[in-house]
DNA sequence: TATTGTTATACTCTATAACTATA
DNA sequence: TATAGTTATAGAGTATAACAATA
C-alpha cells in the first residue's frame, strides 16, 4: 500500500462528468450550474480520497465499513442496496475487505443462504480510529463555514436533488 | 454495444464517496452538507449516465468528445489537464475513441513527438447531434429550476468550492 | 419455484514506471 | 538531456448472465 504519487499535473480528482467543456451548453441556463455541481464535488472528491486512500481503502471500501459501523451487520442484498453496487460487484468488495481482516462472513443459522457482514475487531477499531480522522481533515477545510452557510448550501442541494 | 439492464435495485449510479451512513458524522454540521453533496451529485449522475452510455460512450469518452468539440484539435497532454485524467489513461481512452472513428492522431511535421487529436468527421457528427439531444434531456428536469434558483444553487456551489 | 449470493466473463478506468522517438 | 506519448503491469470497480445452494 505504497502511498502513491500522482503523475497528474492538475489537481484533481477521479472521475470527470462531461460537462465541463461543451461550449454550445452556454446556451442552457442550466448547464454553468451544473457544471459547477461536478466541478465543485470533483474538488471535494480530490480532497477527500487521497485521504482515503492513505488509510488504504478505496471508497467503495470505505463506504462498507461506515455502513457496517454502529450495526450488528447486514446482509450481502442489504449492503448492496444501501451502497448502491450490484451484489456480483459487492462480492469483489467484501472479499478484499475480508484479505484485509476488516470485515467477517457469518452464517446464519435460520437462513443458511446468505451472509450477515459484520466488522471484525479490527474493522471496529478503523471504525472507530480512522473515521473521526478523517472527519478532523475534513473540518479543516468545511470547518471554516459558518452555519448560516451550510444551511444555506444544503438547502440549495436539496432543491436541486429534489427534482431529480 | 447493447443497452444494459442494470441488475441494481435502487435508482443510482457509479461512485459513492463513504459520507452515507457514519452516524458520528451528525456531531460535526458540516457533515449532513457533505452528504448531501455526494447524494445530489449521485442522484445527478444516475440521471445523467445512462443517456451517455446509451449512446454507446463512457463518461471520459464523452468528456474527450466535449473537449475537442469546436475545436481545431489537441495535443495528448493539454486533453489529459483538461479532462483530468493521466496520460497514460488518456492512451487507452483515445484508442477506444479511434477505434469507434470518433477521433483521429494526427502528426503535425513540425513536432513528430505528439499527436494532435481531432474530431473526425464521424466525431463531429456524434458532437453536433447527439450533445444537443442530450441537453435536451438534461433540459426535462432542470428546465424547471427558475432563473434565481438557478443563481442560487450556483453561488452556493461557488461558495463550498472556493474553501476547498 | 424463488431467493441469496458466487462465479465467470469482459471491459473501462486508474495509476506508476519503464521505454521509444523526437527535439 | 528533456519532452511527448506509448507500453507494460497491476488492480479496482462496473455490469450481466449463468450457476449453486438453500428455502
Amino acid at each position: 500500500m505504497a502511498n502513491p504519487v500522482k503523475q497528474r499535473k492538475a489537481n484533481q480528482s477521479q472521475e470527470t462528468t462531461p460537462l465541463m467543456d461543451f461550449k454550445r451548453a452556454e446556451k442552457e441556463p442550466f448547464m454553468s450550474m451544473l457544471r459547477e455541481l461536478a466541478q465543485t464535488y470533483q474538488a471535494f472528491c480530490a480532497y477527500d480520497e487521497p485521504h482515503i486512500r492513505e488509510l488504504g481503502l478505496t471508497p467503495p471500501q470505505f463506504d462498507v465499513i461506515a455502513t457496517l459501523g454502529n450495526t450488528s451487520g447486514m446482509f450481502m442484498n442489504q449492503l448492496a442496496e444501501k451502497t448502491l453496487v450490484t451484489k456480483g460487484t459487492l462480492t469483489g468488495i467484501i472479499d478484499r475487505l475480508e484479505q484485509k481482516g476488516l470485515v467477517r462472513r457469518k452464517v446464519p443459522p435460520e437462513n443458511r443462504r446468505c451472509f450477515l457482514i459484520v466488522l471484525t475487531p479490527e474493522g471496529e477499531r478503523v471504525f472507530e480510529d480512522v473515521f473521526p480522522a478523517h472527519i478532523s481533515y475534513l473540518k479543516k477545510r468545511f470547518g471554516q463555514l459558518t452555519e448560516y452557510e451550510l444551511t444555506h448550501i444544503k438547502s440549495a442541494l436539496q432543491r436541486l436533488r429534489e427534482i431529480l
